[in-house]
DNA sequence: TAGTAATATAAGTATTTACTAATATAACTG
DNA sequence: CAGTTATATTAGTAAATACTTATATTACTA
């Protein structure tokens, strides 16, 4: 129950004084399969342990073997298998088995994600 | 202590024979700002209420104010409150005071991100 | 085949998060 | 001024998260 401030039928006096809830602009509906599927990568980058892992499987030249990421990022094998696995499924990095290991690489969404994220940090210095 | 599967004094048997965690290329470091920079970014729209937040502020063709974005994600004002606040310190969004009321408005940081967010799930279709 | 290495999965847990309700603050209004 | 409205802050909490350890799986190796 959320409501409790607005008990009176809502006479509204609002900044521009229109009526309901419209005291700026309508506020249209948004797509929500949009959401879910920006929110799942976002959510999987917004992590230290993630985004660094992403960062260093961008940084390499070639795939990365989950051996080297383990040792990079300072977690358990298992907690940068989970990680890896997760950033998999939302998509934003590649994974290739050879032989006994696995190659991540770099998707060209999660490419194109770092690139606006540099250029973002490099217009607020 | 995250060790325990190496003990022996890793002579690597790595896929192209090389030693220590060169297994595949050598991992650079990475630039801890950039890290918590853009983490702060990421983590404060990977989440449901907040990404609708933004998307809200940036479909309106003016600022918005709280009372409307309230009704629009459906939690309750201080809720509304602390995801607006997050957003504001993440950079995400602008916000002005006007009497009584405070309006929030896009960053240009997060309209390109949204930008980047469309593309991509244009170009995944 | 048994043994070992690389990775994944499962189960358990401390920490973090995203809320709610209650209260505070600040500005407008009679 | 007292009352009300818009928003922020505080405190508390259920649920989610990011790990850990232990175990399973898969592939290579002697």
């Amino acid at each position: 129950m959320s409501e409790g401030y607005s008990e009176t039928e809502s006479q509204s006096s609002r900044p521009d004084g229109s009526a309901e809830n419209a005291c700026c602009t309508a506020i249209p509906e948004i797509d929500e399969e949009a959401v879910v599927a920006d929110v799942q990568i976002l959510s999987a980058l917004g992590n230290d342990t993630r985004y660094e892992l992403v960062r260093r499987i961008a940084a390499a030249e070639d795939d990365v073997c989950v051996c080297d990421l383990e040792s990079a990022v300072g977690i358990s094998q298992s907690g940068v298998s989970q990680a890896l696995s997760r950033l998999y499924s939302a998509g934003l990095i590649t994974r290739r088995k050879e032989g006994s290991w696995r190659y991540y690489g770099l998707t060209e969404d999660a490419a194109q994600f770092l690139d606006t994220l540099d250029d973002i940090r490099a217009t607020n210095e």
